[in-house]
DNA sequence: GAGGCGTGGAC
DNA sequence: TGTCCAAGCCT
């Protein structure tokens, strides 16, 4: 376990910031947290022993911005039909989409695919456990590529989800909502959180994870059940309420909407799709011309000749 | 940096 | 009912 020192340090950027990490958190209540986490992390798939890099690869992916509760079967069933890269990378990129369903954010499936293609070309087929080269694949950002160093190979990074930043700004700032994006600061207090050993470093970030997946929640959190209730900025508070957000996202009648709806019809046929049968999914000409287009320029759709659409390669 | 990008469950 | 939200990424 880290020593305090790191985090007590004062820096001359962040001194407030630091000042009050190293007040509130100490070697005890990293022990807390793990001690939590022992007692209470769900039993996941993508965190048994036996989960391949390839396994945990395909659970981040799927999980972004997707739920738990739905990934579950998804990832079952992709990793059966394709239980390594090699293999997916075998398949053509439209079965990846097919094999999709209906998960939301069909560009991950593509983008999954060419990673399979990548690393069987430049990786020996195998995920590489390089943090640097993980976040070189298509669809691996920041957060995967440090979640997929962490997880399946034990290693030391900040894992910054919108769970970690939800329990550190109340933890530490006393706010109840991060910021919409991640700052230098909060990158940095993430850092300096994560203890010294590459494989307790690991634990901790899922065990931060999985308490704001399950205590420190968005909505009703379950403070009462919290292992750092005592030393939480927000409750100490009274957990005052953020500003309504404004600018909610739409979503009925969006580009959004029609291209799933354009898809769902592609993705559900045998065989390529006609023109009239999209029109049927959506009426309005203007909306899905554009969304037919943008399926094509992402890969997710191929055109044929006579007005004809299937997915990619099938 | 703001906005686009799916889908469905919870309230 | 509509709004919020769910292990983000890319442009």
């Amino acid at each position: 376990m880290q020593s305090l020192r790191r985090v007590i340090l004062p820096t001359r950027r962040q001194p407030a910031i630091h000042a009050t990490i190293g007040s509130v958190m100490t070697h005890r209540h990293h022990e807390r947290v793990l001690s939590w986490y022992s007692a209470h992390s769900r039993d996941l798939p993508w965190r048994r022993p036996d989960a391949s890099p390839w396994a945990v690869l395909v659970s981040e992916v799927m999980l972004q911005q997707t739920p738990v509760a739905r990934v579950l079967p998804a990832y079952q069933a992709w990793l059966e039909r394709w239980p390594t890269p090699a293999a997916l990378a075998g398949s053509p990129a439209g079965e990846a989409v097919r094999q999709w369903g209906r998960l939301g954010y069909p560009r991950r499936a593509l983008r999954l695919h060419a990673i399979a293609g990548i690393l069987v070309q430049r990786h020996g087929g195998q995920v590489p456990a390089c943090h640097a080269e993980l976040l070189d694949l298509p669809g691996i950002g920041s957060y995967t590529a440090a979640a997929v160093a962490s997880f399946a190979f034990g290693q030391r990074h900040a894992v910054l989800d919108t769970n970690v930043r939800r329990v550190l700004a109340r933890l530490i700032s006393g706010t109840q909502v991060a910021g919409p994006a991640v700052s230098v600061a909060e990158a940095r207090l993430a850092e300096s959180l994560l203890p010294a050993d590459p494989a307790v470093a690991a634990r901790w970030s899922v065990a931060v994870m999985e308490l704001g997946a399950l205590v420190c929640t968005a909505a009703r959190p379950r403070c009462t059940e919290c292992p750092l209730a005592a030393e939480c900025s927000w409750l100490r508070a009274g957990r005052p309420q953020a500003a309504p957000r404004r600018g909610g996202q739409r979503y009925t009648g969006t580009d959004r909407q029609c291209r799933g709806a354009l898809l769902a019809v592609i993705r559900e046929a045998h065989g390529p799709v006609s023109g009239p049968q999209l029109t049927a999914a959506w009426p309005e000409p203007a909306r899905r011309s554009r969304a037919l287009d943008g399926l094509v320029a992402d890969g997710l759709v191929e055109a044929h000749a006579d007005d004809m659409f299937s997915l990619p390669g099938v």
